[in-house]
DNA sequence: GTCTATATAACGATAGAC
DNA sequence: GTCTATCGTTATATAGAC
């Protein structure tokens, strides 16, 4: 008769990963400790390695979670009738999320790993490719709505959906005053404009833009 | 009679921060050993802390010779006569810098070192700042000559200008084939079509615009 | 100033009792 | 499964000869 609990070990597994999060925010991967992890996890040391091998491997099962959210998100997305608004609420969610001190942090630390640890790049590259693919698919529904301008092809715009989020996150990190909600508001006024239809009479052609006098991209 | 050359002093001193700014953006700042940094340089163990007192010391040594790096570009920026055109120089010179993947590793190592070391954290802070200043002038400018939308504070345009260098960061870690050219063609876009002034009848106030159907902030 | 050699400290991971 | 105790490794920074 087996005792163990599989529900039971996965959600002490979970509060190690919750407990070890908040440790890797704080001091990074190399300067938190595996005794730090356990002390903050209410556990010993012995225990950590019976729930993982090693201490990479708690860091790495903290963005393995990444990809069950995201998928989510996008599934709710892809409910919501009109594509300029899904994108948007797709934008507003990670955003919000990446504007928070404790996930910049994090973000900020697994994007260090990642240029030294090809394994941890390959799970980061492929949530990072979910969320592009997925806001790919909104925004051909926006531009085939006219809602949107088909200047860029859409990947090119998803990718930079994307990038954009994580545009503010060093200034998360050195600005502690910094006001999420207006940061938020300048991101979806930049996004509206970047995407806005040309409102001129020739259509935008090669993603070019009619010559208004103002800053020009040439 | 001093036998010590102060310009032979500095020059090594130079030679040791360049070595170790390929260490640490190969391995990141805890996993660089000292050892390292003086194979790469090309001396002994006991001969790099003669130039500096310990580890951190270089890692910090590396990012203060950016103030002077910003402010000749800055200074360059304000001869130009057209602020749109000042305004494209800086960003597109600070984006090339940043789209080498060398300097994106260590930019991202420093974000993630700056959040657990306030000293450091200052050190970078006042890089930026000095960068969004050097901006705030050329956005004003810009915004008095009718270049672009008053809809945002200046400084609030400055920031993200700031930050929109930043973005491309993590696809730079992510994805090796990125062109840097085609990014950057796509970055003076965006920005473009940020900055440009609306072309409606009434002008924008409160960093409101028109609602004309597509995707909107609010 | 530069070198070799090393003191000292700390961490990750394991062993083995319960 | 969880604990305590500890081993083996590795790194920073210093000491002291030249």
């Amino acid at each position: 008769m087996r005792t163990v609990d599989p529900a039971k070990h996965e959600a002490k597994r979970r509060a190690i990963l919750d407990a070890a999060a908040g440790c890797f925010a704080m001091k990074g991967f190399e300067k938190t400790t595996t005794a730090e992890i356990c002390r903050a996890a209410g556990i010993s040391t012995g225990s950590l390695f019976h729930y993982f091998p090693n201490k990479r491997a708690v860091f790495v099962g903290i963005f393995e979670q990444d990809a069950d959210e995201t998928a989510a998100l996008l599934a709710a997305a892809e409910q919501i009738e009109d594509p300029g608004e899904a994108i948007l609420q797709v934008i507003t969610h990670v955003s919000e999320q990446l504007l928070h001190p404790v996930i910049a942090k994090l973000v900020l630390e697994v994007a260090a790993q990642c240029s030294r640890d090809a394994d941890l790049a390959r799970l980061i590259q492929g949530n990072d490719r979910a969320l592009r693919d997925g806001l790919v698919g909104l925004v051909t529904r926006a531009v085939d709505a006219g809602r949107i301008d088909p200047g860029f092809a859409p990947k090119t715009v998803a990718s930079w959906l994307v990038a954009l989020v994580d545009a503010p996150l060093s200034r998360v990190i050195l600005e502690p005053d910094l006001d999420p909600a207006a940061e938020l508001a300048v991101m979806k006024e930049l996004i509206a404009r970047f995407l806005r239809p040309v409102l001129s009479i020739s259509p935008p052609a090669g993603g070019r833009v009619p010559d208004t006098g103002e800053i020009s991209p040439g």
